[in-house]
DNA sequence: ACAAATGAATGAACGGTTCATATACTATAG
DNA sequence: CTATAGTATATGAACCGTTCATTCATTTGT
């Protein structure tokens, strides 16, 4: 049954890729690039230190790889909103909840890394490319606007608002990534209180 | 007249060091301990390699240097507070003001930086202990109390809420020292919604 | 037998530090 | 005032210990 065989290998094989990704998001998103080193790796994902190896070939491919799925990730996310049910202001409370959710948050801070590190692979660059804070904004600030008009928003310049919002956030993301995890998702309704009047 | 040569002499040496400090706290607020090279902190002062090490015997001392002013820098300022003009939100305000001010950026930064690095020198870790956040926010939740109670400040566990505007904060000055640096100072009143009703 | 996993060994690169050399400044002599 | 010597200041290439990414001989499990 050479199927089956094959299959559960491939499968195995598999789970294991992913558990040296999830562990190397972690340590990646904490560390940056040049701060992360392939032991540590390792001991985040309870494996030896040369195992990394049968399954990706190079620490850079691993980032790569990892930045790729994060812009992926990324942009999936703030494309959905306009979808979100409720008012604009719940719509980017969802939305920062989703940001700070445990999954997305390392995601988030490794494209944050990405653009800030120096000798990033040249994958990882094309990557990022295609995703910046600006652009983001550019998504938002339409919600926002629709905010405003429906009183909920402060009035004001929505780019610098919304700038000043991100900023916030992932300055707290980073804060808490290098601190022990404190749950922030508590406190989204203050932070909102930036953009609210 | 051998006096007023080596007076000379000796202020062109401060003014050296000084030089070379300034050059050196703004790297190491930035990217941290490991983070930043002698060839950053020569670049940025615009001077040769090797001269640091005429006017300072390493890196390591260079940076538990540093940490201690600004150690004794945060000191002073946060028990200045309570001296400042006008109810505690102004006071609140100012404080602010200054950490985000160009000048107390850096020293903020840098003792967040030696916090939170590895390989810190044993001179900078000694004046770390005597000041942590912790030590901070006990000194500011008097001034939030009295706060709530003159109505300015909304209801709710003071700490948490100092731990978030703190966090914050610190965050934001993390993210604008790494992107182009904008002048947040406008912004602080947003910023101090996330403390009032 | 074979694949999966280990962790000690390798070797290349990195970066703090040094040092031979150059330049600028000051003082003294002619 | 110019020349010369002496000293302090500055340079940046080279040195060398350390740090890791990567490899591989060996062990473990199936």
């Amino acid at each position: 049954m050479p199927r089956t065989a094959r299959t559960q290998a491939e499968q195995a094989l598999d789970e294991r890729k992913d558990q040296i990704k999830k562990a190397a998001l972690k340590i990646f998103a904490e560390k940056g690039l040049s701060g992360t080193k392939m032991s540590m790796i390792a001991e985040e994902a309870g494996i030896s230190q040369g195992l990394s190896y049968r399954y990706f070939d190079s620490k850079d491919e691993i980032f790569a790889l990892l930045v790729e799925e994060a812009v992926e990730e990324s942009q999936g996310a703030i494309r959905n909103i306009r979808q979100l049910p409720g008012s604009p202001l719940e719509q980017l409370r969802t939305f920062t909840l989703q940001m700070l959710d445990e999954n997305h948050k390392h995601y988030f801070l490794l494209v944050q890394q990405a653009q800030t590190s120096e000798g990033v692979p040249h994958r990882a660059k094309e990557a990022i490319e295609r995703y910046s804070p600006q652009e983001t904004i550019k998504l938002l600030i339409p919600i926002f606007v629709q905010g405003q008009q429906e009183g909920q928003f402060a009035e004001g310049d929505p780019y610098k608002r919304l700038i000043l919002f991100l900023s916030v956030v992932t300055g707290l993301m980073l804060q808490d990534a290098k601190a022990i995890g404190a749950d922030w998702t508590q406190e989204v309704d203050r932070l909102l209180n930036i953009l609210t009047k």
